[in-house]
RNA sequence: GCGGGCGUGGCGAAAUCGGUAGACGCAACGGACUUAAAAUCCGUAGGGCCGCAAGGCCUGUGGGGGUUCAAGUCCCCCCGCCCGCACCA
């Protein structure tokens, strides 16, 4: 069987006498960027349309995950275009972040060489992909004509007081001197280092996102182009809530707990309350107590990954205080400490109620608490507790009787008219901590002087550039080990100060370069504000779902906020959302259990995976998993370019899976792919004298119905591609390919016959823009097909003469009849009835009923 | 634990409204071409059974039940897999 390496032979072979693949490919690259077709300005007479795909980490090289997205982008990019849009799509470079840090520490390369010279090599190859990019508005966000507009945003922020500092619990490695992102800590230990991370607090700029938590949450409605499932991820992580805020009396102490509760209803049915370990009062009441130690780091060792606590048994740790019942005179709650109560959400504390919330059952259960049911469902049938459900109140005094929601809202009106707390709404959403303590980001441009305190660098002296000569020869942050760097005057009295040694978040960047590609050579601001309005939002943007929530937030928040400081009007920036599958391949392993690269195994005669070089040992074939480096089932996008071309890759990447399940990548498939290209090229150049011969006398019927169906195909593909199902139009276009290959014209047939051909080749044109540029040159136009529109589908031709009629008999098929269209449920039944097969299947059979679907089915019911 | 999604041939998948299940492709098999193989081209194909054949019958969309003239599609229960998450009080 064929691997790879045979493909190719198969390849040169066939190339010397058909179709050349990569001279082709070449030749209509060099062509679209001589008449630069890709480059767009406002054209206030056109409707516009913005195509965006995700801007890629320069890491190097592109992998097959961006091969589908800018595949797919650029499907919707030339339709759009083929369809008469001004289509602005961009492409550019998020290109701070930790990996170029990780190269310099690594093998002492600069970042920013490292990242310049990973975006000279990858910008080729996305060429190569052959994708209909204005590459006039690249955009490289590490550059300091792009970060001091963010500069300048921060300090807006500031003044708007959408920006502050505070101080935050970050993960601190001990060793490198140093904070780390929640993926550098494995097993509670640095990557790195191997030293067990601490908690620390560390004073951090933040953004107020939570100002925009109602409006981020509200706004959702409106994103009607979204996937759904990440509107629901994004409400998930808002997390609105309504409930109750209220205010334990602790006894015997001179303290006081805030709770908070959505079940105010369920309070008669406390039996505790509980705070979380790193609660203020946690160390106040239980400072020197037996065991309360140990019970802290028990805590902490568990982690802090949602994965290692929901495995970890609920425990807690007895304060041996006591506080009031709100309600109840007299009766006392025992106070504890417990692993399941976070400090960051509502206020660190609750009261906990067993009959009615799994985690407090369990508690409860563990240590022996009252366990008090005060609800039951409406119907009266028997429950096991706990039960978590609406229902109605019991042993619950005034509010017996009422129904949950009811209870409510009368047991929040109780508390307020005691005077302990009031009902509220709770977000689970956190304001977002920009600062990070890393040299390859945005500076933060602030000054820290001993008089005047924290000094925002004047707007005159932007950017603060990153320093070249930096050393990683230390741990820690190296901005903040220069020698000179930080060293400044104070803007405001002269004195010795110094800058702040923090980067920006490098989410930052991404928020807001889809609004810099609308002017991305303005030099003197951010982007002009009619350029931005006359593009945004953008029409379709195309990414990956593990982007749903950060990313897509914190950009629909930047949206926001540049609003207020008056930079642009949009409401939202991405009014369609589309998010790509991955890209899976079937993983190998050699005799040693060790992986193996798809490129260096082959299929033996008998059909066995085997090593490709050497004695051919065999090789073991597992799972298809995600393409992964650590699994070594990669393939090399550039090998594929090089070999079979980009159109082949384009097709395949689109052909075989809806674009948002997840693709496994094969070589045989994609060999089905390279294999239409060539036979679409071969056919139409062999065909090409007919195509173009002028029709003498009138068409035939089969060449009307030809035309019809290369109608019915371009319909089908408009729609396919505008839904994304990519895959269905490669399927119909392949379809209207097989009929046109069938065909055989006659003498009056050339001219319907040509119109199929180049309704084929304009149909393929967003999938395979070189064949098809070669074809339509080939066919005589010299026009590009770039910049021809998309084909006209007159619709008299959707519209079919006769239908295909199934007959049945009590449900299962029998026989298809030819109707023409809209023939009457008296003929059609009367046509069905008079088919022969259909008369002797109800030879001796009772006719109850017939049931006529026009254009469809006519079910006969016998017995 | 919570939330979301999925389950159709050997494989990836199609199938507006409930109306001919399996389009299109991959792999496979048969044939042509070739000294031979590969490529290419032509053809076959859900599974099972009957038939020399034409054709016919049964069965089939994870499993069970239901609604309907008709269910991959709608409803109920069950099983399996995948994804997201910050125990959300």
């Amino acid at each position: 069987m064929l691997g790879l390496l045979s493909a190719i032979n198969l390849r040169d072979s066939k190339m010397a006498e058909r179709y050349n693949i990569r001279e082709t490919e070449e030749k209509w690259r060099k062509v679209w960027e001589d008449h630069n077709v890709f480059h767009v300005t406002e054209d206030p007479s056109k409707k516009k349309y913005y195509v965006l795909e995700m801007f890629p980490y320069p890491s190097g090289r592109i992998h097959m995950g961006h091969v589908r997205n800018y595949s797919l982008g650029d499907v919707v990019a030339r339709y759009r275009t083929a369809q008469g849009y001004n289509v602005l799509h961009p492409m550019g470079w998020d290109a701070f972040g930790l990996p170029a840090e990780n190269a310099a520490i690594e093998r002492n390369a600069h970042p920013k060489d490292w990242t310049y010279e990973n975006i000279t090599a990858m910008r080729v190859q996305l060429k190569q992909m052959g994708l209909s990019i204005d590459w006039e508005r690249e955009v490289t966000t590490c550059a300091p004509d792009y970060y001091k507009h963010e500069q300048k945003m921060f300090l807006d922020f500031l003044k708007e007081g959408l920006a502050y500092r505070k101080e935050m619990m970050v993960n601190w490695d001990p060793f490198e001197n140093t904070v780390l992102a929640n993926e550098q800590v494995v097993d509670g230990k640095g990557w790195r280092s191997g030293a067990p991370v601490e908690r620390k607090k560390l004073n951090q700029w933040s953004l107020k996102i939570t100002d925009y938590a109602e409006e981020l949450l509200e706004a959702i409605k409106t994103l009607d182009r979204w996937p759904e499932k990440v509107r629901i991820m994004q409400e998930n992580w808002i997390g609105k809530s309504q409930g109750c805020r209220f205010t334990f009396n602790i006894i015997d102490k001179d303290e006081t707990l805030d709770v908070f509760t959505t079940r105010p209803d369920t309070l008669f049915g406390a039996s505790f309350a509980a705070m979380a370990v790193d609660h203020p009062l946690a160390q106040k009441l239980c400072d020197g107590k037996e065991g309360f130690k140990d019970f802290v780091q028990q805590c902490q060792s568990i982690g802090t990954s949602e994965a290692a606590i929901e495995q970890a048994e609920k425990i807690g740790f007895n304060t041996g205080h006591f506080v009031d019942h709100p309600f109840i005179e007299g009766k006392k709650l025992p106070l504890f400490l417990a692993n399941f109560i976070l400090m960051d959400y509502g206020t660190g504390a609750i009261f906990g109620c067993p009959a009615h919330d799994q985690r407090d059952f369990d508690f409860a259960t563990k240590y022996g608490l009252e366990i008090t049911q005060v609800v039951a469902p409406a119907d009266g049938s028997n429950i096991e507790l706990p039960f978590t459900d609406d229902g109605v109140m019991i042993n619950s005094e005034f509010m017996n009787g009422l129904s949950t929601s009811e209870s409510k809202s009368v047991a929040i009106k109780k508390i307020e008219e005691l005077g302990l707390g009031e009902g509220i709404t709770q977000y689970r959403l956190r304001d977002w901590g920009i600062s990070r303590q890393r040299y390859w980001g945005c500076p933060i441009p602030i000054i820290y002087c001993d008089d005047c305190g924290t000094v925002p660098v004047p707007e005159n002296q932007l950017p603060v550039e990153l320093p070249y000569d930096i050393t990683f020869d230390k741990p820690g942050n190296p901005l903040a080990h220069h020698p000179s760097w930080k060293h400044v005057k104070c803007p405001n009295c002269g004195k010795d100060a110094t800058r702040e040694t923090d980067t920006f978040d490098t989410f930052f960047e991404s928020s807001w370069y889809f609004a810099r590609y609308t002017d991305p050579k303005n030099d003197g601001i951010s982007f002009a504000k009619n350029k931005a309005a006359y593009w945004l939002p953008v029409d379709q943007y195309i990414g990956g779902v593990e982007h749903a929530v950060l990313h897509l937030l914190y950009s629909r928040f930047f949206t926001r906020a540049l609003s207020k400081c008056g930079y642009m009007d949009t409401p939202e920036p991405f009014a369609g959302l589309y998010t790509q599958g991955m890209i899976n391949h079937m993983t190998y392993k050699d005799k040693d259990g060790k992986w193996v690269y798809p490129k260096d195994v082959i299929k033996d005669e008998s059909g066995n995976w085997v090593l490709a070089t050497g004695n051919h040992e065999p090789v073991t074939a597992g799972r298809v998993e995600k393409m992964s480096k650590s699994k070594r089932n990669t393939i090399d996008p550039q090998d594929i370019l090089d070999s079979y071309g980009a159109d082949a890759a384009r097709m395949f990447i689109l052909s075989d899976s809806p674009p948002d399940r997840d693709l496994e990548w094969t070589e045989a498939g994609l060999g089905g792919s390279w294999r239409f290209i060539n036979r679409v090229h071969s056919f139409i150049m062999d065909a090409k004298a007919t195509i173009l011969a002028a029709p003498q006398g009138a068409p035939s019927d089969a060449a009307k119905q030809l035309q019809k169906t290369a109608h019915q195909t371009i319909h089908a593909v408009g729609s396919a591609i505008e839904a994304f199902h990519m895959n269905k139009a490669v399927a119909k276009l392949r379809e209207l390919y097989n009929a046109i290959e069938e065909f055989k014209p006659q003498s009056g047939d050339t001219a319907l016959y040509k119109e199929a051909v180049e309704y084929l080749i304009r149909g393929l044109n967003p999938m395979a823009p070189h064949l098809t540029e070669e074809l339509w040159s080939e066919l005589g136009h010299t026009e590009l097909l770039i910049k021809t529109a998309w084909p006209e589908v007159n619709p008299e031709y959707l519209v079919a003469d006769s239908a295909t009629i199934a007959i049945q008999i009590n449900g299962k098929l029998k026989a298809t009849i030819q109707l023409p269209v809209d023939t009457s449920k008296e003929d059609a039944e009367k046509a069905a009835l008079s088919e022969t097969s259909v008369a002797n299947a109800l030879e001796g059979k009772a006719i109850r009923k017939v049931i006529v679907v026009p254009n469809r089915i006519v079910n006969v019911v016998a017995g």
